[in-house]
DNA sequence: TGCCTTTCTGTAAGCGCTTACACAGCTGCG
DNA sequence: CGCAGCTGTGTAAGCGCTTACAGAAAGGCA
């Protein structure tokens, strides 16, 4: 990145200019002098620096994405989405992880600053900020939050999904339950999970907080619950990572997954197909969320659409073992 | 996005100099002079733009990092350590996956013109590409790859950890073994670790290939190995994903692990302490692989060293019941 | 042959910042 | 009182590109 556009135009005897147009195929070029500046740019090895093109086209070419963390396969995989289709769309990506910062402000305006278009995971960016980029207008695209005004949204479907779920359970005959890893933020997957599966069971279930979605807080919070004189038959579980730690606490407290404890997932991540029992999950077209994000904000971003969309993708009920037996039975 | 220090200069009534002398802290400023900038900066809403700031300084505050997907938890557990210490520094990063790109040749030069510094891991970026940015002086450095010269390299401990393994497994009594996830490239990770396992085992372990180093294809492959007339006793595979397919397939054929047949994987993963049997494998130090790449570059990119480091991190045995019974063994 | 188009190329003005350099106004000391 | 030495500020030259505009060369037509 040393060779400058002025010492191929050099090399070759023309203007900058000459050159310029000669790369871009803007405006009308002599094949002659086409050939000339061919020549010199490869013998130069010349690369047009990103940061002059970038500032004289007044865009970075690339996409923003902040996520609180990438533990799980869950964003991961949203990120993947992502990130193929806005190659596909000629941008680069550039990442933000918010879990365990201070100054998730600074670095958020910092990344905006670097980029075209952000893609936010529910609510990793504080409210103030959000209303900040939205008045200058940033494009922006929420994944798995409740709409909001200036912003797309994209989630996949929890209400009714979780209602699917419940009614399963219901239909094993289970009638004492407990939802665990309660939601933390009004509006989020896990709220609408919890509601979804509220509506259906009512006082039947329980909500029992996790501090964080992860293996060890399911297992902490599945210990203590399941060590309760009148414990749960089922514990529905805000995602994978807590209904893992579930299991985990039920084999170490001696309770046959499913025959005494019913324990189901959400999110259907690479490890709820090879635990034992195998787990009980809704699966979310993550890969999905993720290219529909990209290709959302190349809509903000090229002013092909400037009236925010919001978007709601179906998810599958995925039946295994850890929820119940079945024996014929046909999966909804 | 939209104002600039010109506007700032402007309402403050300094020239632009003034204002980002006063912004960056560089060079003297009268306190009533500094308290009009920032009350202007404040009422405009200034934030400089990062591109006017980079191509003045002539540098991009960015890294990038190159992968070949983000499936499983290995890569992504080393980005999360990279882009920590990374965001640490003040960096910012691009990311690039090369999974089922062509043109990865082009999207890794694009990638390396807005960065100061790249992370690659093992080959996925083609050797020309290599030669050619390392003549160029990109600050460089790869993970899980053999040394090599003008570039740091990072990895993780192979052969030993192999060997201990293969110890591991004699000391069970096995005699027939398969190493699924046979190396696809000379000189990465797994070609270490099957050297390593075969350097012990010698013409007793035979090298199985699977297409990709997945769960779906450990499982294929695994699934025709076992239905052979003589099958092995213990499968040492290239990493958990794999092991987890042949777990699937031993499964599915009715085979009892670990009596009837030992697993192994490599990575520890997630999913490698919640399948049933838990898995035994190697675990690696993914995270500080990541955080300490992120370091190496940035030494590069400040010039704090300018002679290529080649670094390899410790690994540790993780024993667990895929590979047979420990009644009271102590793990290695 | 002369003039109007077209085609091609160069000049120069940005894009938004940083910073070397010059200079003005003060302070303090001999 | 004069001058060296500060401090504080502005001017202007980049950084590496894109592109509007203008002008030169060449071709077409009457």
């Amino acid at each position: 990145m040393d060779v400058t556009i002025y010492e191929v135009a050099r090399l070759a005897g023309v203007s900058i200019a000459t050159v310029s147009r000669t790369l871009r195929g803007t405006g009308p070029v002599a094949p002659k002098t086409r050939e000339k500046v061919l020549k010199a740019v490869e013998e130069l090895r010349f690369t047009p620096s990103r940061l002059g093109v970038s500032l004289a086209e007044g865009r970075h070419a690339a996409n923003g994405i902040v996520f609180p963390n990438l533990a799980g396969p869950y964003y991961t995989e949203v990120l993947l989405g992502y990130e193929e289709v806005a190659s596909e769309l000629g941008r680069s990506v550039v990442i933000l992880s918010t879990k365990g910062r201070s100054r998730v402000h600074d670095l958020v305006k910092d990344l905006a600053g670097r980029v075209d278009g952000l893609m936010v995971f529910g609510h990793t960016v504080p409210d103030d900020l959000v209303a900040e980029l939205v008045r200058m207008r940033m494009p922006l695209v929420f994944v798995s939050r409740e709409p909001l005004a200036g912003a797309d949204t994209l989630r996949s479907e929890n209400t009714a999904s979780a209602r699917a779920l419940a009614e399963h359970l219901l239909g094993h005959g289970y009638q004492r339950f407990a939802f665990l890893g309660a939601p933390i933020a009004t509006g989020d997957d896990v709220d609408e999970r919890w509601q979804g599966v509220r509506s259906v069971l009512g006082t039947a279930i329980e909500a029992v907080p996790t501090e964080h979605y992860t293996v060890e807080c399911g297992y902490q919070a599945a210990k203590t619950l399941l060590r309760a004189p009148v414990r749960p038959e089922a514990i529905v579980c805000s995602d994978d990572e807590v209904a893992l730690g579930a299991l985990l606490a039920a084999e170490e407290l001696g309770l046959a997954v499913p025959d005494e404890l019913a324990v189901t997932g959400w999110d259907d991540i690479m490890a709820a197909r090879h635990a034992r029992p195998a787990l009980t999950t809704i699966r979310q077209p993550t890969r999905e969320l993720g290219a529909r994000a990209a290709r959302a904000l190349d809509e903000l971003i090229t002013g092909a659409r400037d009236t925010p969309k919001h978007l709601v993708l179906p998810t599958e009920l995925v039946l295994r073992a850890s929820c119940g037996h079945h024996p014929q039975e046909e999966p909804k």
